[in-house]
DNA sequence: ACCCGTTGTTGCAGATAGCGAAACGACCGT
DNA sequence: ACGGTCGTTTCGCTATCTGCAACAACGGGT
């Protein structure tokens, strides 16, 4: 097949031919790209690609890389295969305001208004956290600005070590393979084995933090939230600068974020 | 501003400037475009675009038009301006999967498994109704096909019509004008006074129905979903081929229809 | 009603920017 | 080590995009 269904130009409710302005090629080909890769359920290598729109390979890669420097498109962890990226997500928060923040965004609120802190949702992108959604205190301060739309390492988050609760050793190792963690501040946890033991930790506790591991004065707390099978699929956590987390202790936030991230859990199952 | 904040090309973790191939310009600047679309939160004209971005109308206009074809871009009921289209909203969908999929698609597999029918969620976008997820029967030689990501008309569907449900009289001219409303076969409602009779009874009845007043052969039963505070936000129902709902009587979806509007509305009370 | 400014749309010709072919290089399996 | 596959880069040609400018469709003011 050529590249893609292009819908035939035909005003749906008269059938007239809409008039024939003639499209841009590149951006064209561009969008059936994009396309392409979301409708693929799995990371999409250039070559499928470029047999499914059937045009050039260097053509293919300049304008599936223009897509990636948009972050319309992403490389999981390295690998040359793409995905979509956050901002193809960023498209739908218009409607995805509509849905999720309709539907669940009130959690945030409570527990940001509980709190005082900034909160998200995030889930699991690949090796990484992408947070899908926050909500900033009003009339704080200081506070830690939303992410929605970023991503985050995994393994010295509270969100991703709330993601990974349920992972052991194995894999661990299968995600993040075998290389020594990413370093970005002291407390980063450096090892896969440490890592493990932190995630049992999490199982046992129901929450992880992250006490500056990825930016120096930021600190989190975040719980998983599980669907109807049990199987984790996002997580719920605040963000706060680390000195308040300690003096306000990380106790009543914990506790706060673990009864957000029950009640979640709890609505999946009804 | 230029056209918008490329991310300068760093990669992330080792802030090395990712190998420079240069971005297809055609395709840079209509996603460009799309992306000024989506951060907006009202339809944006032309004009908007142009200055935003910086370059000649006549090509913004051609970009935005190649975007407009393949539905990354609509245009609101025949307006110039626009807004995101359908495709975008399909995109956000693989990620919209992992978290409105997991929390609330069991709802429709539950819904199409007792009815054997396809069911669907819907919400009100703009004057219409847009379906943003769908669930189909399995081993059902006929039934209708999902329709997620596509748009329909609010007064002669049934997803319409559980969304206008709160709707009276004035609040329904003020959505669709004084025009005598689109007919597509000989049961759509005509006339605005008759669909606000239509709604109260809606609101009575707790569900909607259509029986073929917007595609002859295909019947629909829908409800509305409300939020904490009552509002309705969503819709879920199901379709189904008009003889088949007659036979086996509309009673029993409507019931059911209802049984899970309420659980939903239930479970974001929570 | 007329005009004028603004904004959307189409034609055109020139030049740029995108294209394919081909060379290069990285990676994998044998 | 070698061959094959797939990703990335270079290069020169020309198809394709672009900007200009004319045209058309509004809309608001007088």
């Amino acid at each position: 097949m050529r590249y893609a269904h292009r819908t035939a130009q035909l005003d749906k409710t008269s059938g007239k031919p809409s008039h024939d302005t003639p499209a841009i090629q590149s951006l064209d080909r561009g969008l059936a790209i994009l396309e392409a890769v979301a409708a693929a359920s799995a990371p999409v290598p250039l070559k499928q690609l470029t047999d499914l729109i059937g045009i050039d390979r260097s053509s293919v890669f300049r304008l599936a890389n223009t897509l990636r420097q948009r972050r319309f498109l992403v490389n999981p962890k390295g690998s040359k295969d793409y995905i979509l990226g956050p901002t193809a997500w960023r498209l739908s928060r218009r409607y995805g305001r509509h849905v999720l923040g309709t539907f669940f965004h009130h959690y945030l609120q409570e527990l940001t208004a509980t709190l005082g802190e900034t909160s998200h949702f995030a889930v699991r992108e690949g090796v990484e956290v992408f947070f899908i959604d926050h909500h900033i205190p009003a009339g704080q301060v200081v506070s830690v600005a939303g992410q929605t739309g970023e991503f985050a390492p995994l393994h010295c988050t509270a969100h991703g070590k709330a993601l990974l609760a349920d992972c052991d050793l194995r894999a661990l190792r299968g995600l993040v393979g075998r290389a020594p963690l990413q370093v970005y501040t002291r407390r980063t946890v450096k090892s896969v084995t440490r890592l493990a033991r932190v995630c049992a930790q999490v199982r046992v506790d129901g929450f992880a933090f992250d006490d500056g591991e990825y930016i120096e004065e930021v600190g989190c707390v975040a719980a998983p939230i599980r669907d109807v099978q049990g199987e984790i699929v996002a997580s719920v956590g605040i963000s706060s600068p680390v000195t308040r987390l300690h003096t306000r202790g990380m106790a009543r936030a914990a506790a706060e974020v673990k009864r957000t991230a029950r009640a979640i859990t709890a609505s999946l199952a009804s």
